[in-house]
RNA sequence: GGCCCAGUGGCUCAGUUGGUUAGAGCGCCGCCCUGUCACGGCGGAGGUCACGGGUUCGAGUCCCGUCUGGGUCGCCA
């Protein structure tokens, strides 16, 4: 037996007891005749005591017996801080190279670094808690579905392209030669097809592959919660998903989420808030003022489609310095702002602003009361085009919010935002795209103008699809599914997809539809982000154990890299670049 | 594909208008130390300043290019 206890149990009612511990050596103490070590497992730290000097180097594994003893100088800091293990014996179990960077809370290492030695960084707290709450979510998430009635099925990960949407990862198939298996995107169109064979509650916490640029919340494999529910409503699926998101809040972090959770159309969401996942942790809404601001002179505002406005809580006082950098920041290209109005509403009741020139008191007046602004606020004004300036002032509200401190990461506000248009019209190529995908059923009511062959019309239909926002992040959405073969090949139609080419990517789903499609619908939650919003992070790569780089490469085994000639031969590729 | 930031002992960083032999803390090695827990004291080793080119009497420092890492825009149905 290796080991009696773990180094996180032992305490002051063990006293006396003769243990046997093994782990990791984190730091070792010296005093000549005696020696302190801390002994680290994925359960705590507990102090060894040794007599003399033992030859000991920072992640030697070792075992260990001796008496637990009560401290003389305690550590409050720990939880096994009341005692110590006086050693009588102990063993190499493999002794260590000096690791590269400290394994400790808080590492001295840099994160290329830690990336390259990512089984010692999983040796660090930080990391052991994140990958512990991605256990703890994954088994609430299975037990509240399983209590569900849901099955959780396996779907293939070598697949068929599909370029619609994100680009694909290939695999050469070798028995086939010269043609290419995808990796999922998403196993969509599988759910579907195991609702229409009757297996009417799936669920599967699965891989998902997409061959797009990488972000601090994108990595090119993925997991999703995968859900799908047959003979549902939008509804049902709703009332389904939010008990599972409350379960998971109340197991995992002992927060009640509210109940029900609030519902916004996208519409309001674009309006209010100029984004389809809005954060509404905090208020600091966005108004439109444009009626206002008309016939007086201010060509800027008098030639803009839309204007709009947030009131910034307490931020009056700006100086002009600040009010400049405001300007240079919505000025930057990833914001993309022209330029900046501000009004300054004076504690005093007074009015300052950059366009006094063009409007009195009253009308500054009348502005501010649009923005529910008060004494003491500050009014920043953009103009533009409707829903790219309402975007803009989106993303400076979420600025403001962040620098006012009003988005704490241990304070949870949940939205649905329902009724997503069906279809997206872009001007480059001509052509409309699934705002969702191509699965997406329109609103029963909307189903009209689906069939419609007016531009107008079709930009009108709603989708029946949902998106669960946490904090200003899609966690997850979905909606309810097409399962009638016309309305498919309508979709299709519109979207501009030959029969032909919707036959060869989509057949065998369009070919199902025929067969006593029941009606269906579910949703997918990213895992990944669902693991970092609970634990108050941004970046979901410390809640994956081995994750990739920005560039997509695996530095520790150093991944993707060449084959050789041999295997390239094998799968009929050419490769233009030597191996080796 | 674009933009921003960074790259100097094992690690984290400093390094002045371009000027002697490139510094610090941590870590590592040796010696000393019986109550440490960021232990302490003394001593020591360790650097092709990411790479390539250029400017200059002289480059860690300036210029150009490349590579690597982080962030981001495009992209992500």
């Amino acid at each position: 037996m290796y080991r009696t206890h773990t180094c996180g149990e032992l305490r002051l009612t063990d006293k006396g007891k003769t243990v046997t511990l093994a782990g990791w050596v984190q730091t070792v103490r010296s005093f000549g005749s005696m020696t302190f070590v801390d002994l680290r497992d994925r359960y705590g730290i507990t102090q060894l005591v040794f007599e003399g000097t033992p030859e000991m180097g920072r992640e030697y594994v070792i075992q260990a017996t001796g008496e637990v003893l009560e401290r003389s100088s305690k550590n409050p800091k720990i939880p096994t801080g009341d005692i110590e293990i006086k050693v009588t014996e102990f063993n190499y179990l493999n002794k260590s190279v000096t690791p590269p960077f400290t394994i400790e809370e808080k590492s001295d290492g840099g994160e290329d670094l830690r990336a390259k030695y990512r089984y010692l960084d999983l040796r660090r707290p930080p990391l052991q808690r994140a990958l512990a709450l991605r256990h703890r979510l994954a088994q609430e998430v299975r037990n509240y579905l399983d209590g569900q009635g849901f099955m959780e099925i396996e779907t293939p990960y070598l697949i068929k392209s599909t370029p619609e949407g994100a680009r694909d990862f290939v695999v050469p198939s070798r028995m086939n030669p010269g043609q290419f298996y995808a990796l999922p995107q998403s196993p969509q169109t599988f759910k579907q097809l195991l609702m229409v064979a009757g297996y009417d509650r799936y669920f599967q916490i699965v891989r998902c592959f997409r061959d797009e640029d990488l972000r601090a919340d994108r990595q090119p494999e993925f997991t999703q919660i995968d859900c799908e529910m047959s003979f549902v409503e939008q509804e049902d699926v709703l009332n389904m998903f939010e008990g599972m998101m409350r379960t998971m809040f109340h197991n995992a972090l002992g927060v009640d989420i509210p109940n029900p959770i609030p519902r916004m159309s996208w519409y309001d969401a674009m309006d209010r808030y100029g984004s389809d996942k809005p954060d509404i942790r905090f208020g600091m809404e966005i108004h439109e003022i444009t009626g206002l601001t008309r016939g007086h002179g201010f060509g800027v505002f008098d030639g803009s489609e839309y204007v709009g406005a947030i009131a910034v809580p307490g931020a009056s006082e700006y100086t002009r310095k600040q009010l400049d950098e405001l300007t240079e920041w919505v000025k930057r290209p990833q914001v993309g702002a022209k330029g900046l109005v501000y009004i300054k509403c004076n504690t005093d009741g007074t009015f300052k602003s950059s366009i006094d020139k063009f409007y009195g008191p009253e009308d500054l007046g009348a502005m501010a009361a649009a923005c529910e602004a008060k004494a003491g606020d500050l009014v920043l004004v953009l103009c533009g085009a409707k829903r790219k300036t309402q975007t803009m002032l989106g993303v400076l509200r979420v600025e403001m919010g962040g620098r006012l401190g009003y988005r704490d990461p241990k304070v949870f506000a949940p939205l649905w935002i329902v009724d997503f248009p069906l279809l997206e019209w872009s001007e480059e190529d001509g052509r409309f795209y699934a705002m969702h995908h191509p699965f997406t059923a329109p609103k029963p009511e909307h189903e009209k103008w689906f069939y419609s062959d007016k531009k107008e019309d079709l930009e009108r239909v709603c989708a029946n699809a949902y998106d669960f926002v946490l904090n200003g992040t899609e966690l997850g959405g979905g909606s309810i599914r097409i399962h009638d073969a016309a309305m498919q090949s309508r979709m299709f139609e519109v979207l501009g997809i030959s029969k032909e080419d919707a036959d060869y990517k989509f057949g065998f789903i369009i070919n199902a539809f025929k067969f006593g499609a029941p009606p269906h619908g579910g949703l997918a939650f990213g895992f990944d982000r669902v693991c970092a919003l609970f634990g108050g992070q941004e970046t979901i790569r410390d809640f994956i154990a081995f994750p990739k780089n920005n560039q997509g490469r695996d530095v520790m085994i150093d991944s993707p890299s060449l084959i050789d000639q041999v295997q390239m031969d094998e799968l009929c590729l050419e490769s233009t670049v030597k191996a080796g």
